[in-house]
DNA sequence: TTTCTGTTTCTTATCGATAAAAACAACTTG
DNA sequence: CAAGTTGTTTTTATCGATAAGAAACAGAAA
């Protein structure tokens, strides 16, 4: 079943603020300590019903009071807390970064239970969802095989991202001027300004930047699929820049610089230009992920 | 716990091919069956276990011979054959085109399981696969919404179609003579020219050869998110065909007619030429499935 | 030497149970 | 009576258990 770890944490936070409240004074409400604890109202139901049992609190109609003062012995084994689901995402990711997995390799799911800590189901809700990037797949009733983060997979995945990305760069250039996305983009260019000059202490936030800026365009199109690459591509870029971080610099502030022309680009209204600075950036953008990868020499 | 549906298929599999051997001659071994039937020892010796217990079959050392023709008693029910993720696959899609669920509508995960009676992570897990579809989308901890088989996914989907297919055939055309996807190419042309011939009777296999021809051409581009593409638009229509029936003979002869058109555009070699002959097909596929969508008018 | 069967080990599919979250509804009290 | 509170019900997330099924191993027969 299902372990109380959230239970068991919020009780301990909720000891250590009543440790600073003065004996015999009222204590919030539910949605008071829901909000304050960062769980749901069930969490701090549950809790407060330890807390009445240990006679730490007493429950005077509505209003509840501190009875004593809590000490070490009311709490409970400090124990880790975080959702599984993103447990098992950071762990895999770094599973895969670090090479463990070859291309082509069967995936024991029960291994990797093992080595994460966590139960099979929950690796196999997790694979199930992942498949979805391509990198992996399900083979009926035999398990999963890794397909690999590969020269192959960058390349197609380059092919779709290409097509899928001219289109909405032409397709934003013919956008009515009304549009809320002219706004948005003024908006990215200042954030592509500021970033440029602090580019020596904030280098590292253009990662989160270029995933914005890219699906600020890709929206402009209006096709779910095209957002749903995106996803593939923010995944696979979020883990790799942490990954890869030799010249991180020099790169990101050469991006800048093309992020910027292909935002005038855009800003131009015609289609024909605004394709051709996307194109200008696929190609750098291209070669900046492929001389990344382990396997290119 | 896991049902027995895989020995159960495999046993009723087992029986039917008994039924044309002669009585008291030796049946093949345990690894020529296992190979026959498609599953593990494992399970042809659990089936075998279960035609010695009927009498149908009898061990003599390492010699097992026939007893008895096996009777449709010795069968079990079809109903039981089916693994649950199978049956949830169906289930929901009728649920689904029955319109049991409008767009933009929660879906409740227990509710189904107990419609479906199969468990909640039975259903869970087929969510989880589905999502892949973009018919529904996740919303974390608060389950899932359902964002419809509506006119806007329909032409969100054909437009990815297009380039993909387009992009595919000018590929396809430019293939070296020696790969096999032109023998291939020649049967499937085969094959359409025997289903025209037949068209009266064998009208309803177009759905499956369809699916084969355009794999086969998105094949040729070598790209994996074409091919996944590919799955999708293979879920719609093959439930699509069970759903619209209206026309289907008149759209079919038509569609065949279309095929052979491509075939020949391809055949062409020059990638001109067939990416005219895609162009031209797509325009119709479009027209036939959005004219038979609910929402169209 | 190859192919078979008996046996063991390991992995996946599926369920049921329970914790946590969310939604609903009824109620206080200022 | 509106805002905020508590009691209750419904739903999702997650685990652990276990049967089914696949695969690996080892000795025996052909």
């Amino acid at each position: 079943m299902k372990t109380n770890s959230v239970f068991k944490r919020a009780t301990n936070l909720w000891l250590s603020r009543l440790a600073q409240c003065a004996i015999g004074a009222p204590i919030g409400s539910e949605p008071y300590w829901a909000r304050e604890l960062g769980v749901s109202r069930t969490t701090v139901r549950a809790a407060l019903g330890a807390l009445i049992a240990s006679a730490i609190v007493e429950s005077r109609g509505r209003r509840k009071v501190l009875l004593r003062a809590p000490t070490p012995a009311d709490r409970y084994p400090e124990s880790e807390t975080t959702q599984v689901g993103d447990v098992v995402e950071t762990k895999f990711m770094q599973w895969i970064l670090r090479g463990d997995c070859r291309p082509g390799q069967h995936i024991n799911a029960l291994e990797l239970a093992r080595q994460f800590s966590v139960s099979a189901s929950a690796i196999r809700d997790y694979l199930n969802r992942f498949s979805q990037f391509g990198l992996l797949e399900r083979r009926p009733s035999s398990g999963w095989v890794f397909n690999g983060f590969t020269r192959e997979f960058a390349e197609e995945l380059f092919e779709v991202r290409e097509m899928f990305e001219l289109r909405s760069a032409q397709r934003f250039a013919a956008l009515p001027p009304d549009d809320p996305a002219w706004a948005d983009l003024a908006r990215l260019r200042q954030e592509h300004l500021l970033l440029r000059d602090e580019a020596e202490t904030r280098f590292a936030d253009f990662s989160e930047l270029d995933e914005r800026f890219h699906r600020t365009i890709y929206r402009a199109a209006g096709n779910r699929f095209f957002l749903s690459l995106h996803d593939i591509i923010s995944m696979i870029f979020h883990y790799h820049y942490q990954w890869n971080k030799i010249d991180e610099k020099q790169r990101n502030i050469a991006a800048i610089g093309e992020h910027l022309a292909y935002i005038e680009a855009l800003e131009s209204r015609d289609p024909n230009i605004a394709g051709r600075g996307c194109h200008a950036h696929m190609a750098t953008a291209r070669l900046t992920l492929l001389k990344a990868m382990p396997e290119f020499d």
